[in-house]
DNA sequence: GTAGTATTTTGACTTACATCAATCTGGACG
DNA sequence: CGTCCAGATTGATGTAAGTCAAAATACTAC
């Protein structure tokens, strides 16, 4: 009864415990001692809970925060003048959505939830003032930018390199070890995004994925019905986005 | 002369000085105030000069420092197992290389001078532990490696919905701005790549490029001859970048 | 349940760019 | 000053994926 009643005021900056949070092991805490947990408890705020296709943050808001998502997932896409979308990337629990936006005033892309979704939300002077206090953190926060410009590059290395089949392979792998990394199956889960989305991430016509994913089940490499995705051949995907390079190879 | 001796030993450590440097308003000492320049310059190492291409690091180097670029030009790449390229960034004078390699124990791609180029070195440990002392030193790694995220998302976009021409045009323009913040013509310049590495970065084939400068040329909006470029009609060129959003606003 | 809308799938046709092949520079070097 | 060879250009042809159109399926809300 309590517990509801904190909940109900959600939209308040509300303390999170990052101590008791089953994403400890993922998220930022991965990075800072023990010891040091609670001066990150300090500064994170418990975010309020957003419906499907709710705007966490858009463009035109002033940059304040990062995010971690705690359940649920997001989707960042960048809306261009004329309106066009491109979807940069897809975020699940754990994960830290806003590290592009450090650079600017405001958000440099939009994140909005594809389904239910929980965020915990770091300002960014405090998580700043912070990194500067505990080396480890500051380390992890530019190890974790790192990544992501080089997943940016893997993305670019994709769409400009690859076929219809092994983006979507990738993708497909992608989201199988970042369920795994959360001990959830890798071969049986639920894609959070629209096809759509899939299309516009990977650069392709909502038709093609769809062909694409129905081709994948003639050849018994996947089960999909709807959002729901069995990965039959694991083995497989993994030589339909190597195909490529195997090629390379042989010439 | 004794200048010239002083650059003979050129490849031991040799401390630069950021103070008389012509791009400090644009490299890591535009965060530093001028009493903390000092110990920026006590971390940098003076680095080798290099010659057309010469690898400063590869995916095989442990990763120990980042690069800016004090003349000349550098090209970024990756090479994955079937040996295939993806370029993945141009750095011009004043830029840093490998932001993309600090969440890793060897770098992330490979870098090479695509002319005679000379860089300074940061040793990434000195720098991780001076970001930590100066609070806006450390706000402009964020901004930078942030940049960097947008960078990459920005060429992914480029990638996934633009043509040839549209591509073209906008690392044309970009080459531009990057000439004009040092102080150099933003209309005529040298590329310092071969049209080959602008294929390969822009997802297209070495003709398509070829065929696409043959055409700006045609339309009076660029004069080529080789790596030497004139922008005649900027605006057009810009023009060319938006075609492609114009027309989706239009539906 | 049923109506109504959004998402997904399937099929027929088109297109921008890749690929293949040949020719044309232009700078390095003896 | 010609020889060489990587890089650049131009032309002819093929194809993966886009676009257009329509049907099928899945959601939502009343």
């Amino acid at each position: 009864m309590a517990q509801a009643l904190r909940f109900r005021q959600a939209p308040s900056p509300l303390k999170a415990s990052c101590h008791q949070c089953s994403l400890s092991n993922l998220c930022l805490p991965l990075a800072v001692q023990d010891n040091d947990l609670d001066s990150l408890e300090d500064i994170v705020q418990q975010g309020r809970m957003y419906n499907r296709g709710e705007h966490i943050f858009d463009q035109s808001t002033p940059f304040r925060s990062c995010f971690a998502v705690k359940s649920g997932s997001v989707k960042t896409s960048i809306i261009t003048e004329g309106g066009e979308e491109q979807v940069t990337g897809f975020f699940m629990p754990g994960e830290l959505v806003g590290l592009d936006s450090m650079s600017g005033e405001s958000y440099a892309c939009t994140a909005k939830a594809l389904e239910r979704t929980s965020v915990c939300e770091f300002p960014i002077d405090k998580l700043e003032e912070l990194t500067g206090k505990l080396p480890e953190l500051q380390h992890h926060m530019y190890r974790l930018m790192s990544h992501e410009i080089q997943n940016s590059h893997q993305l670019a290395m994709l769409l400009s390199k690859n076929t219809a089949e092994e983006r979507i392979a990738s993708l497909l792998l992608s989201l199988s070890s970042r369920f795994q990394r959360r001990r959830m199956s890798g071969t049986n889960f639920s894609l959070p995004m629209a096809r759509n989305d899939i299309a516009n991430f990977l650069g392709l016509a909502v038709e093609t994925v769809s062909r694409v994913f129905t081709r994948f089940q003639n050849q018994g490499i996947i089960r999909a019905r709807g959002r729901e995705v069995e990965l039959l051949d694991i083995e497989a995907l993994q030589l339909v986005t190597r195909e490529f390079s195997r090629q390379g190879c042989q010439q």
